[in-house]
DNA sequence: ACTGACGAAATTGTCAACAATCTTGTGGAC
DNA sequence: GTCCACAAGATTGTTGACAATTTCGTCAGT
């Protein structure tokens, strides 16, 4: 019998379980910016105690990703589209900089797996399955960061990723989006594997930029409906 | 009669208090990598609750200042020397983007203001007096950055500072350091008053990586010793 | 119908006691 | 002297109950 299992099992999720439940729930629109996270129901449905959930709630406003607020708990927090902003240029320094370091230190296993991944979301332009094309991308991202070695980067870049996910994914739906995603992943790999550092730096960089651009371009038309 | 300060009197320190108190601790070396925090000590030293100390626990843990691990509680997490390069480089990055934007948004004041906190500096270099030094280096970066209107790349950066500032604070004891950050700093806002965004970026990269190869230089001379 | 006071319900903040686990010191066997 | 088992102490994890505050519905008065 499974020890390790049971124990959990009876002792029902940690902390950060419930902290990685709630990020998801966000990252799917499950719960939206400004609402509030009552106790009780995410006791309810993650099955942990109100200690842990506290917990959670903690370490989720430590990244900034929720508001505790005296008396009136977690809530969700947003960000403005200038924080956006500052947020995509943030990303595009630290993603550029990991595909440079990808470009000087990656081994030819980790090449490889990037271009397998390139091909698999090829594939899901045309079989148009933007959820699958987006677990994808952040694949593809992640060994992009694991690659160049920089624990750290990685860890901001997800941090900056998550508040913005939930919007990104609507921007999966459009076929020019995912279309350029891929021709840009094509020009950094390019760039990587003839050794030109400094062009997957820049390469990657306007690949963020492109995201941030097609963001702000859905969020428009959003509005003007 | 001061209700809000009777009230925070009888009711003890907030977590994020706490936390605050923790982080000084660890900046001033009272509190080294590897130390375990134990709750009851820090009850004792801040008056806090075991409850609101924990809560502090948790905030630094996602932070990544402190490690909890089960039933060994939490413990300050140190840097591997690959980490502290990771950091700089990335502080690097997103400080530069900040000496950019200032140049480009901030106004007469902010700028003024910059000037004065670097007059004060120079000061402090025939004076000895490396404690002040810190701060009013800390006020004149989180200026810089707070002028460039970003408060997502402000946070990332203190984020990232905490860990090494004990280490930093020891490179201040050393005039040839503090010589070297206040030309950097005067070559940083020459820039800037040329309205060179260009310029202000790429010479602060120069001052936050002149920062790192003094750190690892002593690094090596106590390694030596 | 609208407003505002009032109170019950819901929700969060706090604490103290207990359980689980690790750590340390002690004593005995070899 | 060294090593190991064992127990006592120290430390952390967890739970439940209670206090403080907000929220929401109700109802009188206009």
């Amino acid at each position: 019998m499974d020890e390790v299992a049971a124990k959990l099992a009876k002792s029902g999720p940690t902390s950060s379980v419930i902290a990685d439940w709630i990020r998801s729930q966000i990252r799917a629109s499950r719960l939206v910016p400004g609402q509030r996270l009552v106790e009780v129901d995410i006791i309810r449905q993650t099955g942990g105690s109100r200690f842990k959930v506290r917990e959670a709630f903690q370490r989720l406003a430590a990244e900034g990703l929720v508001e505790i607020e005296e008396y009136r708990g977690a809530s969700v927090r947003g960000a403005t589209e200038d924080e956006v902003r500052q947020l995509y240029q943030a990303r595009a320094l630290l993603e550029g900089l990991c595909a440079r370091d990808f470009t000087l230190k990656a081994g030819e296993a980790d090449r490889e797996r990037l271009g397998a991944l390139a091909l698999e979301m090829e594939e899901c332009i045309d079989q148009q399955s933007p959820e699958r094309f987006s677990r994808l991308n952040a694949d593809w991202h992640t060994l992009l960061m694991r690659g160049a070695n920089n624990a750290i980067i990685e860890d901001l870049v997800k941090r900056l990723s998550t508040p913005v996910h939930h919007l990104l994914f609507g921007t999966f739906y459009r076929g020019e989006r995912l279309r350029q995603a891929v021709d840009d992943h094509r020009a950094i790999m390019d760039a990587i594997d003839a050794g030109d550092a400094a062009g997957a730096e820049m390469a990657m960089r306007k690949h963020v930029e492109h995201g941030h651009e097609f963001l702000t371009h859905l969020d428009r038309t959003v509005h003007d409906a």
